[in-house]
DNA sequence: TTGACAGGCAAGTAGCCACTTGCCTATCAT
DNA sequence: ATGATAGGCAAGTGGCTACTTGCCTGTCAA
């Protein structure tokens, strides 16, 4: 999941998911290079998504030709269970 | 932070910190090869400080030819910030 | 059924990153 | 002063990773 969280597109794509989520693949690209300027192949999004799937950051759900994708954000506790923040 | 965040042996070091704060660099060597079997070099694992120095995470005091590491988490609040976790 | 659309697979490449190696500086005790 | 201790600097190397390229599979509408 920390190796997940290191690149900067796959953090903008979890941003994107926050603020809309359950987006497909195309859905993502394009608001992705409207939005944040981002100019990645299909296939780099698509190999971020897989990587974000494997943090458990990522949930999907199949329909058809259609992949949906949803942002779950539970596995970002372990970290401030890990290393609690005190003020 | 998140590119520090990345790799393991610099998250085994902050949990060393968190177990004892205010370690020295010959310190936490010992302690990381005798409690976690990591055995890299003593430049290794300066070079991690640094990065964890430069993400915020780990606060430095300097003492004579002493240098103290401290641990500090409250960068990590940026992350639960950004995608707030919701059961 | 056939073309368009959404997505997947896999190999190759270039850049980054963790780590080592070798040497140097600074502080302190004897 | 001098040896020992704590740490720093910098170049080189190997492996990982983000990205591209090319082609393939599956789904749906006309």
């Amino acid at each position: 999941m920390f190796k997940a969280l290191a690149d900067p597109t796959r953090r903008t794509i979890l941003d994107e998911l926050a603020e809309r989520d359950g987006q497909t693949l195309f859905e993502l690209c394009s608001r992705l290079l409207m939005k944040h300027g981002i100019d990645s192949t299909r296939q780099a999004i698509s190999q971020h998504l897989d990587v974000l799937e494997a943090a458990g950051l990522v949930q999907v759900k199949r329909d058809g030709r259609y992949k949906f994708h949803y942002l779950d954000s539970t596995p970002l506790r372990e970290i401030t269970e890990r290393w609690p923040i005190r003020d």
